[in-house]
RNA sequence: CGGGGCGUGGCUCAGUCUGGUUUAGAGCGCUGCCUUCGGGAGGCAGAGGUCGCCGGUUCGAAUCCGGCCGCCCCGACCA
């Protein structure tokens, strides 16, 4: 175990927060609930972004950036929608020493502003459709706040879309839920449930939501990006019309989806081990480190020369040198390694000597995870490894969940299965039935499994006809 | 909002019960010099604290009393 950290079996959620702050990702802000992003942390959400900025782009999207401020009336005209956001709304009722005439909130999330620009904007079948997406930062004042998992302000991207048609608004959201799904799995090597929230988790003033539920190490669940169908609700509210072809007046179909930097803490407690983060290398801020080692002077020279070239053989990749002249080799492996980058060089003179480095793998601690790898072909070995690092996070995140996923004939299965992970079960569709598992286990519908089998069965709960299978768990 | 914990150098804490031998300490970190460097190095010399805030008791308060503020953790709300 590194140093002063809490092992995971003995403490997870002890063992996230001292992870994350000696990592360097975060740490504690000195308002409640808030937090700084350190540049560890920032690069790390820098490279989120991007890979999910291409897939936005790629897919017709178009950035945009719409105000943190929204009068207060915008998010009364959407009934749901207010009730479901005004508990957790920070209002600015002062402007320059003076009360406002309209309080302003802070944006919670953006689908009232974008819903009167959008009115303003839409016109025509011609206009449509509109594909928005804003990375923004948002606030909610929630209660309990938690290192990037729920803080009270966070960021994130929101997607936001007008299309003409029913059919074309629901194809945009499982298009994007599909996108999530997918940059999830192959991006940061974790494997995602994909499904349909229950009404009661459903976003405030959607026809419906869906979601990617991962699990984290401790077999509870995080919602890590959500899609959801707005149907015409929000047209409706913000009197988003288009004229149709035929020269009738119809109301647009909008949707919203996001992902936030909660997924940072997703990459956190799916990959960490006891020694600390393990970042997947297409995400990682550095995807090796070179330690460099040596004893006298000329050693010095001789080896920093030597990872010098390395340095230049290794352009394509994100490579960080650790040439801190008064740290020893043995603490740096462990910083790097607390610091979860995946790739780790060794030079010394040996080293030099032989024409080689030692690569070291994060994911596989001790001496099994080392290799002697000559300097010409470097890069290509590089190349290699960090593509098996990546695949075996994947590989060892997909086995945990489905060791972890059991399928619970009886309610007191159930119960006793969501203590240690997600349980398929067959729901009847009462919220009651619902209710009821949450307040004796603690546990919640994540979602309504798109792949339902043919046949019907019991309620897990009350034993009546259910049509649909439910994933419990216990999320964060 | 309920439950628990905590406010003492940058960090983790001891000292508080039983007020005065403490000129407020330790470990880690930090600065300088020297020796080290293949799995968390060592020596020497330094810098750094109005003990969360306000008031009270007392000859004397980090320590006792009253009030206030803040933070963390666990639950209810949620990306």
């Amino acid at each position: 175990m590194a140093k002063g950290l809490t092992s995971r079996a003995e403490d997870f959620a002890r063992w996230y927060n001292e992870v994350v702050q000696q990592a360097e990702l975060a740490d504690h802000a000195p308002v409640r609930g808030c937090m700084v992003i350190r540049p560890y942390g920032y690069a790390l959400w820098e490279n989120v972004r991007g890979a999910l900025d291409r897939r936005f782009k790629d897919t017709g999207h178009e950035n945009a950036y719409f105000p943190l401020f929204i009068p207060a009336s915008f998010l009364e005209k959407e009934a749901e929608h207010v009730e479901g956001f005004s508990p957790e709304l920070a209002v600015v009722t002062i402007g320059g020493g003076k009360e406002l005439e309209e309080p302003l909130v802070v944006r919670p999330t953006s689908e009232t502003v974008i819903g009167h620009m959008y009115a303003k904007w839409i016109q025509s079948y011609r206009n449509l459709p509109v594909l928005i997406n804003q990375w923004a930062n948002v606030v909610r004042w929630e209660l309990r706040p938690r290192l990037f998992l729920r803080t009270t302000e966070f960021l994130w991207q929101e997607g936001h879309t007008a299309h003409a048609t029913q059919e074309e608004a629901e194809a945009e959201v499982q298009r994007m839920l599909d996108i999530y799904a997918e940059f999830a799995r192959n991006e940061a090597a974790i494997p995602v449930v994909k499904g349909r929230k229950s009404e009661s988790e459903r976003f405030a003033g959607a026809v419906a939501s869906y979601t990617i539920e991962a699990m984290m190490g401790d077999g509870r669940a995080l919602q890590s990006a959500t899609s959801h169908d707005l149907g015409q609700n929000f047209a409706r509210a913000f009197d988003i019309t288009y004229q149709t072809a035929e020269g009738g007046l119809e109301h647009c179909w909008t949707t919203s989806w996001g992902l936030s930097t909660r997924f940072i803490g997703a990459i956190v407690m799916v990959h960490g081990d006891d020694q600390g983060l393990i970042l997947p290398p297409r995400l990682a801020p550095h995807q090796v480190v070179i330690v460099p080692i040596w004893k006298s002077d000329d050693e010095k020279a001789q080896v920093l020369g030597a990872a010098d070239k390395v340095l230049a053989a290794l352009a394509d990749f994100r490579v960080k040198l650790d040439d801190r002249d008064q740290l020893t080799p043995g603490f740096k492996f462990n910083d790097w390694e607390l610091r979860g980058v995946p790739l780790r060089v060794e030079i010394g003179p040996r080293d030099v000597a032989a024409e080689q480095v030692v690569l070291a793998r994060r994911d596989m601690p001790g001496r099994q995870g080392k290799a002697a790898v000559p300097f010409n072909d470097l890069a290509g070995a590089v190349g290699e490894m960090l593509g098996t690092i990546q695949a075996a996070l994947l590989e060892r995140a997909r086995a945990f969940l489905e060791q972890n996923t059991s399928e619970p004939e009886t309610y007191d299965d159930l119960c006793s299965a969501v203590a240690g992970g997600f349980a398929v079960a067959w729901w009847c569709g009462s919220a009651d039935c619902e209710a009821k598992v949450k307040a004796e286990s603690t546990a919640t519908i994540r979602c309504l499994l798109f792949d339902q089998p043919a046949e019907s069965g019991a309620c897990v709960v009350c034993g009546a006809r259910a049509a649909e299978r439910a994933v419990f768990a216990r999320a964060y």
